[in-house]
DNA sequence: CTCTCACA
DNA sequence: TGTGAGAGG
């Protein structure tokens, strides 16, 4: 999922973030479908079976939204979470074969754990995931009850959350996916965790991962090219819009033909051979041009601590001791730094 | 993924 | 004070 840019970004645009410390104050806009995502993958017994309340409903992403937003709010981040709307029209083709791949993956899941095979089953039923919408109206219930703002994309989270970072309202896009960046965003930033450690897929070996922030200036300068010239590379490996890019071409050759020819107009009469399932021209100008509101607030509000409860204790048996424990956690970050004014001598002092 | 607890 | 295993719902 994704545009796949990680070989093409240079290592100087990319810098690693040592210290969480380095972020406080910042609003960092988050794609929430990506972070649901993640923790619906991540949340799970070996068999693949994830939280479920005592109703037979999903709660892995609440709890991974739960602490980790505790977690980024104790370090004065400033989180605010972007939906996704409905899919652009160019799209179509790329959602309908998701979704077939989610319904096969299913099936085999289901196999896979009759049989007792326990570690296919988990890998089949990871990608049998489906954001439902049940899960996103209660991700965002508990947001709300945790004072922490949300906007509702009108199409793509991606290309929201990079307008909200392009207009200044948040100082970068924290997502896996290297999207945000062709939508503008100045800065992305990846395996914004706190946990520093993730399991190798398949094996039971753990690395370690740090936080990163990729700057696209940066990224445009070391390569010597435009947004646009970007955008026309990410099409020729393939994007969530033509997948499959142009067969035969990677990072490193998609890179030298736009940066010979200047365009995507121009490598394309040499490649008369490719083929996309949509206008790549238009492609390029929704990457440009996409649908974004600018209708949104962001503000911060004293957590709701009897909400909060109600929804993860009363309606998804999340443990009393637990929730009531983070809900000190968050109180503390909101009185420390969401609460009025921060003085710049506050600010010294929360340094050390 | 993140928390908690046991153990060094 | 730090690390690893196991549970969380």
């Amino acid at each position: 999922m994704g545009v796949n840019l990680r070989e093409l970004i240079p290592e100087d645009a990319r810098r690693e973030i040592t210290d969480l410390r380095e972020l406080m104050g910042k609003v960092v806009a988050l794609d929430a479908y990506n972070a649901l995502y993640q923790f619906l993958a991540a949340i799970r017994q070996p068999d693949g079976t994830p939280l479920i309340d005592r109703k037979g409903r999903v709660t892995s992403h609440l709890s991974g939204l739960f602490y980790r937003t505790i977690n980024l709010m104790e370090h004065g981040i400033k989180p605010v979470y972007v939906f996704d709307g409905m899919p652009p029209e160019i799209k179509r083709y790329e959602v309908e074969r998701r979704r077939m791949r989610r319904e096969k993956a299913a099936e085999l899941a289901e196999k896979a754990y009759a049989e007792g095979r326990v570690e296919e089953a988990r890998k089949y039923s990871v990608q049998a995931i489906r954001l439902t919408q049940e899960m996103v109206e209660s991700a965002k219930r508990l947001l709300d009850a945790m004072g922490v703002p949300y906007v509702q994309a009108p199409s793509e989270g991606e290309a929201q959350a990079a307008h909200i970072a392009r207009k200044g309202d948040a100082w970068a896009v924290a997502s896996q996916d290297y999207d945000a960046l062709l939508f503008g965003a100045p800065r992305l930033i990846r395996n914004l965790t706190i946990s520093g450690r993730r399991k190798l897929p398949g094996k039971d070996v753990y690395v370690e991962i740090k936080p990163e922030v990729i700057e696209l200036d940066k990224v445009l300068k070391a390569l010597g090219i435009t947004r646009s010239q970007l955008i026309d590379i990410a099409i020729l490996i393939g994007t969530d819009y033509n997948p499959d890019g142009v067969p035969g071409i990677g990072p490193k050759s998609a890179y030298q033909l736009i940066k010979a020819h200047g365009s995507l107009e121009k490598v394309l009469k040499i490649l008369p051979q490719a083929t996309f399932p949509e206008d790549p021209l238009k492609i390029r100008e929704y990457f440009l041009n996409p649908n974004v509101i600018d209708e949104y607030k962001l503000e911060w509000h004293e957590p709701d601590e009897k909400r909060i409860i109600e929804i993860l204790v009363h309606e998804h048996d999340f443990s009393l001791d637990r929730v009531e424990n983070a809900l000190q956690r968050l109180k503390k970050a909101y009185r420390e730094y969401f609460r009025g004014k921060i003085t710049s001598l506050d600010m010294w002092f929360k340094r050390k």
